[in-house]
DNA sequence: CTGAAAGCGCTAACAG
DNA sequence: CTGTTAGCGCTTTCAG
């Protein structure tokens, strides 16, 4: 194993010049002249150096480490995130502290350790629960601390961390695809499933004119058990392939086949989607990159640059019923 | 943040008397008095005491953390075991190098990024290509060399890395589960769908007799368009859910009711479990607890204790099929 | 059985 | 801009 003792020999130089030159604070970088430091980067590359992370969280103090908190893993989006959170975390040679879970209690036992441990970062997924006041306020302080935090797919409109960045997927235009498609295929009428959120309004704008919306089974049935469509389908947008799927039983009770008789657009492309008796067309969302990105946006962080949001775009997957 | 130092002058004793006390190595362990290393390891309780595994890696010359390897998500399974995993190393404060894809290339980039780091252990799924000479003789050599390692959930019973401890399901019983069933039910006839495997002997032990194999959708069709069963219904064990679906799915196109005229019991219970228009019956495993256990079995070996074989007893959900 | 001391590899003051 | 120095918390000799 090549240390910083190795390349500085090799060198001639002094250990310490090493690390700054090595190490991404740009505060600190200033003191390294170029020539120098960019000698200490070829031998580095050459002679195969890599951090020896413990050693450096034992000086610094803290645990290295970024903590990842994602939500009780009730489908595979969760495994797709934390795909994309470990090849980012590998990457960037950064430990991780996954925490798995939909409690509060799980949670704040993750913001225990995590202020705690005081790792490099945090990335957490934006649960309702966080806006309550004693796991939103931690949060809150460790940012104030000035720990660096990304969140995942921030719903919450209303809530916001003061100096977290959003990594997430961009909902809005996700309804938008399921309208757009609906008014491309000259549905007649179309009826939201789900509540009031950013893929309902995408789903307005994208149809072109307001939909109504529903709420519950019974409504969904109500709407397929009338019969003035004049042989027109119905088409639903769903607010998750679940609902979705809640549509397409409906429809087959009633002996109404899916993507003739009844149109209809899922969310999430999860595994329900394609294991339907018809498989759903539905909107993707790419959790993998949304994983990737938010290493990527914490560690730029870490490093002291300046970070945006990011707003990743889903698209429309075309099957059958729709 | 409670030291070893601050241990050691609560109690008027040497850091390294305490640090002897509270590894887990016997060796050493017998140079510590009985009623010293009581009062020690009460002392550690009540001062919450957490040991900084960077400053001990460090110190031992190797690198902490665990390498995870698990396959590409594409149900929630893997989620799963992932909070399981997370879990434990949250608990043993062990950092992860998480690795989740399903491709040679992921994986062999995964051996050649944990040897190149000689993490603490590694923890890595069975996939097919383990056999492959080249990856397995990295982990072969992996474990030769005094590596720690944990197979998951490892199917092939001809295959085993000596010095690598097995933690996964008991799959047989899980088949067992379904034959049984089955077998309460008086189903007249059943049927396996799915390959030869532990399960499908599992299911002929359970049912009592031998059990006909199908592998096509074409050969559950042909059982369906029979028509000598007498009006009983025609029973299926499936090797996943998602092959449960599509005999569910084959069912319904020719107008028979799952759970009356056909029965099904899947395998997983994943999200296409829940979701089907008759919800499958089917074997639950806990992935979570094969996550857990993993780590904790890592650990284990790690302080030098003999570790054995884990199995999990998977389980029986009944809903509406079978 | 216990204590003193050395040092793992790195970073951050500070001095030059 | 570079070098010197002093540890971070832990384990491991080696003396007592």
């Amino acid at each position: 194993m090549t240390t910083l003792r190795d390349i500085a020999e090799e060198l001639g130089l002094a250990v310490s010049v090493v690390s700054r030159a090595l190490s991404p604070d740009p505060a600190k970088s200033a003191a390294v002249a170029v020539a120098t430091r960019r000698r200490i980067q070829e031998t580095a590359v050459r002679m195969q150096y890599r951090k020896n992370t413990a050693a450096a969280a034992l000086r610094k103090g803290r645990n290295i480490g970024i903590g990842v908190w994602l939500p009780e893993a009730r489908d595979r989006l969760v495994g797709l995130i934390a795909k994309g959170v470990g090849e980012g975390a590998m990457r960037e040679n950064l430990p991780l502290f996954l925490s798995i879970g939909y409690t509060e209690d799980v949670f704040s036992e993750f913001i225990r350790m995590s202020s705690h441990y005081a790792h490099s970062g945090l990335i957490s997924y934006a649960a309702p629960f966080i806006r309550f006041p004693e796991l939103g306020g931690e949060l809150r302080r460790y940012c104030e601390r000035g720990g660096k935090m990304v969140m995942l797919s921030c719903y919450f409109e209303d809530f916001q961390i003061p100096g977290a960045v959003n990594v997430g997927i961009d909902d809005e235009y996700g309804g938008f695809l399921a309208g757009a498609h609906f008014r491309e295929l000259a549905a007649p009428e179309l009826f939201f499933f789900g509540v009031e959120s950013k893929r309902y309004r995408g789903v307005c704008r994208g149809f072109g004119t307001p939909v109504p919306r529903l709420e519950s089974p019974e409504q969904v049935a109500a709407v397929l058990d009338r019969n003035d469509s004049g042989g027109k389908p119905f088409a639903f947008a769903a607010a998750s392939d679940s609902l979705a799927a809640e549509i397409q039983r409906l429809a087959l009770q009633r002996g109404l086949t899916p993507g003739r008789e009844v149109l209809m657009i899922g969310y999430n492309d999860s595994e329900i989607a394609t294991s339907q008796p018809w498989p759903l067309t539905t909107i993707r969302q790419d959790m993998y990159q949304v994983g990737l990105q938010a290493v990527g946006a914490l560690s730029s962080m870490v490093a002291g640059e300046e970070v945006k949001d990011v707003l990743i775009k889903p698209e429309l997957i075309r099957r059958t019923t729709a």
